[in-house]
Formats: structure tokens, sequence, C-alpha cells
DNA sequence: CCGAATCCAGACTGATACTG
DNA sequence: CAGTATCAGTCTGGATTCGG
């Protein structure tokens, strides 16, 4: 990876193609929390809390898919199904942390400057 | 920003939300565009090639409204419209292009993933 | 040249009910 | 417990048209 190709359409494309694929409303949340270790289907969405079952199941067979997360079934009774993150799925953690942590740092800028335009424009209104 | 919350769900979703908000089909195309100097919006539009002039509008709109670029209306005929990174926006593209690096380093693992995961739910069709 | 407004098709989300 | 099926509401992106 040169410098001089950093702004070639389709490299930076290759970039809005991952942050649209992990940038769901779901899909980052759950692989942070995998990030320390291992866990099933009901710890995830206890983890979570407002996420529905059929969000939860699609978010993570999306990141099996894509080679982030395996999963294991256990075919016992009750059954039990363990998701937990690929090597592939440590390596993003990294970037996808430095991401969060800047977000995280950075949320109440970003809130102000919305309030401050859209305090701007509801005067036309 | 301590170890211990980062699994707290709302720390998590402060995340998830940054990253749904720049992670839709435009938004870090652009970003990256911007990030070696102010372009005009004809110049975007040319560089990205497959934009409509909608989501171009939408997608600067937003960034404006998060603090992220600036627009500066030169009221000549023909008109003339400049958008620029703000030093948020900057900051900003750090962790964008780390992620973004990532991405194109390993978008082939994720399609070989991706590829072994469809051909083998293909069986049972 | 820049971009606002409108309309429309398709994707995404989520609540609910049901299965192994 | 861990899903799948269905359906309704919302959101998204794109084509088109019009205005400053």
């Amino acid at each position: 990876m040169t410098l001089s190709n950093l702004h070639d359409t389709d490299t930076c494309r290759a970039t809005g193609e991952i942050l649209a694929r992990i940038g769901d409303k779901w899909t980052v949340l759950v692989v942070e929390m995998l990030g320390d270790g291992p866990h099933r289907f009901s710890e995830l969405r206890r983890m979570i809390g407002s996420i529905s079952q059929k969000m939860l199941t699609t978010t993570l067979r999306g990141l099996e898919r894509d080679g982030f997360v395996t999963r294991t079934v256990y075919p016992t009774i009750p059954p039990r199904v363990d998701y937990e993150l690929t090597e592939l799925g440590r390596e993003l953690l990294v970037p996808v942390r430095a991401l969060g942590e800047w977000a995280r740092e950075n949320r109440e800028r970003i809130a102000k400057a919305r309030d401050e335009f859209d305090l701007c424009c509801e005067q036309k209104q």
C-alpha cells in the first residue's frame, strides 16, 4: 500500500465497503462484546439488552459469513451455541477499538456541532 | 477512558452510533477525498464518479452538520462552493485511515471467507 | 454550476408468533 | 435455549425535475 493511491476511487471504496459492512447498528457492539472471549447467544442478548433475537441472529450470521466469528453448537438439551472471534475478528478489533475510542472521546464535540447546526436551521421554520 | 468500562453497553453503543453514522455508503469516501485539501462540489462528484447529486449533497450536509466539514459559498457567477475538513474532520481521518488500511489489506480474506460460507450454504438449495 | 424538492423501489428493523 | 417465519413500519438511495 503506497501513499500515492490512497485517493483512488477504487481504493477508497474498499474502505467504505468495510465501514458500511461493520457500521450497522449492532455489528461493532457484538464484536466488542466478544473481544474478551467466547459467549453464548443468550449471554450476548443479555449483555446488549435492547437487541431483538432476530437482529442478534442476523448480526452473528453476517459476522460468521465474513469470517469474523466461529459458531459452535453443542447438541445438548437444552441446546447451547457459543460464538467466538476468529483470528481475523481479533485483528479487526484493533482498528475498531481505535475508532471506537476516538468516537467516545469526541462524542460531545459532534453532538455540540450538531446542536448548533440544527439551532441555526430551525430559524427559518 | 478506562479499560474497565469498555464493555458497558452504553459505551459500546456510542461506538456503534459513530460507526453507523460514518459507515454509510459515501461518507468515508468523501472524507478521504477531502483529506488532501479543499475541493468543490463538482470536483468531488467527478472524483467519485458513481455518486448522484442528491447523495453527495446529503452526505456533505451530514458532514457539515456534525462539524466535520465547512462549506464556503462564493457568490460568483457561476456559483462555486468549496468543502474543507475542519480540525475535527482531520482528526477523524486518522482512525478512519487506519481502519481503511486494515480493510484494504484484508479485503481478500473477507471475500474468501464469504465465498466459502456461501458455497457451503448453496448445497441445501 | 450548485443543489433543493419530489417521487418511488428496495433494503433494513423490529414485534410477534412458532419450531426443534 | 436458540433459532425461524411473517408482516408492518421505517429508512435509504437513485432518477427526475426544477430553481438561484
